[in-house]
DNA sequence: AATCCGGGGGC
DNA sequence: GCCCCAGGATT
């Protein structure tokens, strides 16, 4: 395969992407933090409004948690966001970046994909960084049968060693980008477009007609329940008390309506009421459930109501739904 | 090496 | 329903 051809037929196709073209490491650092295990179509949006916010990394470092999280509501693996406020003051300390990807990935959240996708795109060193969509296009380029996630260091090691190439060398980010949009424009995981792929020829599992196979994974898991009673109390302003989740696990540090821990067994209402913020309200159970879907786990979750004059000690009234993780705002959506 | 950690979209 | 997504941290 060579890689003047991929970066050719990504020149003539490339997608065009927010974070596209730009040189500022905060800003590809940015993007690469909210693209994990995240789709381009929604970071797009999202990527817009946490420049308009937090526009340098300086404006990121002196933020406070609580705006940091807000802003980060609705996206998901909430540690992400808890490690960019972090390497975003690391970081200001330092008066800048790491310029290689040995030191970036020193940074709580960069891992050795994002240190040389920052790397390579901000920087332009000769690395590969190693996505599903890399993975999937070396595991069917070089017919690789071992099941992922055994085959990682084999899949990064045949990446990296394209930088052997002499045009791959001359645009380490370019190349990057251009194996990131193969992945996921051609080389898909479902039902590649071999005919359009520009390594067509030299791709071994086309050859054997077997890309759709690969790569092959690991059985996985089955999913497990978990259970939670959740108390809603509005005070005589209708506004809603919540409270911060501990700042790691689950929703780790963003806001929460208070409730019962979530356990695999379900929550009879006796056994759940000592829960509740101020156990003399008058409770009332809202209709139905919310139910969410977790990578590994199912959320089942009820709602009991109450009103009061003022909200209980240890309560913050909320400022905005659009702060709460996604599952709040289902069980928030119970209350009607 | 295995597990945990969200949410959304495609099929 | 299942799979996947520009993965990282923890154990």
């Amino acid at each position: 395969m060579a890689a003047e051809a991929l970066l050719h037929w990504y020149h003539r196709t490339k997608r065009s992407l927010p974070w596209r073209g730009e040189s500022d490491p905060y800003r590809i650092w940015l993007s690469e933090v909210m693209l994990q295990q995240t789709t381009v179509a929604a970071v797009g949006p999202r990527y817009a409004r946490f420049l308009a916010r937090f526009p340098d990394i300086g404006a990121l470092a002196a933020a406070p948690w609580e705006a940091v999280a807000a802003e980060w509501a609705g996206l998901g693996y909430y540690a992400r966001a808890r490690n960019l406020h972090a390497a975003a003051q690391a970081v200001a300390a330092q008066g800048g970046f790491p310029r290689d990807a040995a030191g970036l990935r020193k940074l709580p959240g960069i891992g050795a994909y994002t240190a040389a996708a920052v790397a390579a795109i901000a920087f332009q060193e000769p690395v590969v960084p190693a996505d599903g969509n890399v993975e999937r296009v070396m595991a069917r380029a070089f017919l690789v049968e071992t099941p992922l996630p055994g085959a990682k260091p084999e899949l990064a090691r045949l990446a990296q060693g394209f930088m052997e190439q002499p045009a791959a060398r001359a645009a380490p980010g370019d190349f990057a980008q251009a194996l990131f949009d193969l992945g996921a424009t051609i080389c898909t995981p479902r039902n590649p477009a071999c005919a359009l792929c520009p390594w067509m020829a030299g791709c071994a599992a086309r050859a054997a007609g077997r890309a759709g196979e690969l790569p092959r994974k690991a059985e996985k898991r089955a999913r497990g329940v978990l259970h939670g009673v959740h108390f809603l109390i509005r005070d005589g302003q209708g506004r809603i008390g919540v409270r911060a989740r501990p700042p790691r696990g689950l929703f780790g540090g963003m806001w929460e309506i208070p409730g019962t821990p979530w356990r695999a067994t379900p929550w009879p209402d006796a056994e759940a009421m000592p829960h509740a913020p101020d156990t003399r309200l008058n409770w009332r159970a809202a209709p139905g459930e919310a139910l969410h879907q977790l990578t590994h786990r199912d959320l089942v979750l009820r709602l009991f109501i109450a009103e009061a004059q003022a909200l209980p000690p240890g309560l913050t009234p909320l400022t905005s739904p659009a702060e709460l993780p996604t599952v709040m705002r289902k069980l928030l959506g119970l209350a009607g």
